[in-house]
DNA sequence: CGCTTAATTGACCATAATCAACCAGGGTGG
DNA sequence: CCACCCTGGTTGATTATGGTCAATTAAGCG
């Protein structure tokens, strides 16, 4: 729980209620094993999902089989706090790892939004936020090159991590496959694997599977472009 | 404002207070001209816009120079909704044509999270449908190849001008240069040019600028492979 | 009519995909 | 214990999609 309302504090303080009201909503931990759908494509969920520890993925499946992974979620994420309104999925959430996840009824969500109008801002402002790293993908992979477009990911990733105390002093752990890293920046695995010898070679990171040290993190920020306003780790009330 | 409650009660019914109130909150109109920023990037605006006639981008900027355009606006669309949430802009939204919009003061719609819960979750769904079409358009950029990926822009603005009349019988109007839509799909516009020659050779679309029929949508949709569940067009109460 | 912007076409180049082989590490079963 | 196998990563060779540069044509407009 403390994992969620840690990243929402990062943005705007919780009254104990909020926090009690977070806290009250969700069911009890389970365990979802690596590669299972945690809400599949098109189906109609009755609550959403909030990660705990491990990677999920959205997915869109094409239809000779290729998917392209649209956002990666981490612990503290609901994976599909937008099931609550849009009600039919229109994508999937994978397990990307062996994951711990605590499902919220949408009921109980949907009693939020009738009673506390402030935690409903912050929940509302969490899904912006999704839709804001969606934007950011979307410049890396239609007009960055891929060594930007991956040194992009990491210094996201890097952030979102150090939030939920999973990075610190530019080192994490990334248990993904080159495979599934081509599937989120919508390139092949070959040419993953290519991109990471260039990283490295470029002195900007230490990548020894699973753990990665970002060695010169303003090298990284320059090659990515990257500018974290979209994260929104700022407080300001909503 | 009678676009604007057009698209959302294609998703949810709206009480005449939920419809008077919306249109209580929007200031007079007002003309920006083709090319300017309707929102600049990194500003802190106090009020969201409501763009009324003509056609908007959402846009981040390179280093170089070079721009993604991430959404296209259309009459009826919030352009930056995110906002009132958001506080500062991670990305700018320019005036694609001449448009008319109309602010709507963070203030006014503050108070509607404060005092209708229903319409809260509807403007919240409008947001929510903005992140689902940008995966869409990730999954084309990053999986689908350029011809695709161009028809499913078609397949999506026509469907999308369709709900506030704007689009009929096939018939739609694209007053968009070949520039503006490389910008839109990551693609460069010579290369949007030949794809348009493409489409049209292959019988599904008659283009002549700036006017759009689409002869075959059943063809369009299968080249597209397109879907329209994300743009989440049924009426379902939130 | 002349100017400007947009679209088109051709030639050539670059980034990334595909195909294929090979290697390293971890687990499993004989 | 060790051969085997499976997954994931690396490398090379070749192909392809799309980019860049440049020239030409078409369309709008004062």
């Amino acid at each position: 729980m403390s994992l969620l309302t840690e990243k929402l504090e990062r943005r705007d303080v919780l009254t104990d209620t909020e926090r009690a009201t977070l806290a009250d909503l969700l069911e009890p931990p389970r365990q979802v094993k690596a590669q299972s759908d945690i809400v599949s494509e098109h189906s109609r969920p009755d609550h959403s999902t909030l990660l705990l520890s491990g990677f999920a993925g959205r997915y869109v499946t094409l239809a000779d089989g290729r998917r392209q992974i649209t956002q990666i979620g981490v612990a503290g994420d609901f994976v599909d706090l937008h099931s609550l309104l849009m009600k039919q999925m229109d994508h999937g959430v994978v397990a990307l790892t062996d994951v711990v996840v605590a499902n919220a009824p949408h009921a109980g969500l949907r009693k939020i939004t009738q009673d506390h109008p402030h935690l409903t801002r912050v929940l509302w402002l969490d899904t912006i936020v999704d839709a804001a790293i969606h934007r950011q993908w979307m410049a890396a992979m239609g007009r960055r090159t891929g060594l930007a477009q991956l040194a992009h990911l990491l210094a996201e990733l890097y952030l979102r991590l150090e939030v939920v105390d999973l990075a610190r002093e530019n080192v994490f752990e990334l248990p993904l496959s080159q495979a599934v890293l081509g599937d989120a920046l919508g390139l092949s695995a070959v040419h993953v694997s290519r991109l990471v010898v260039d990283l490295r070679e470029s002195g900007l990171v230490q990548w020894v599977h699973p753990n990665v040290r970002i060695t010169d993190w303003d090298g990284l920020v320059r090659v990515a472009e990257f500018d974290p306003t979209y994260l929104r780790l700022h407080r300001e009330p909503v």
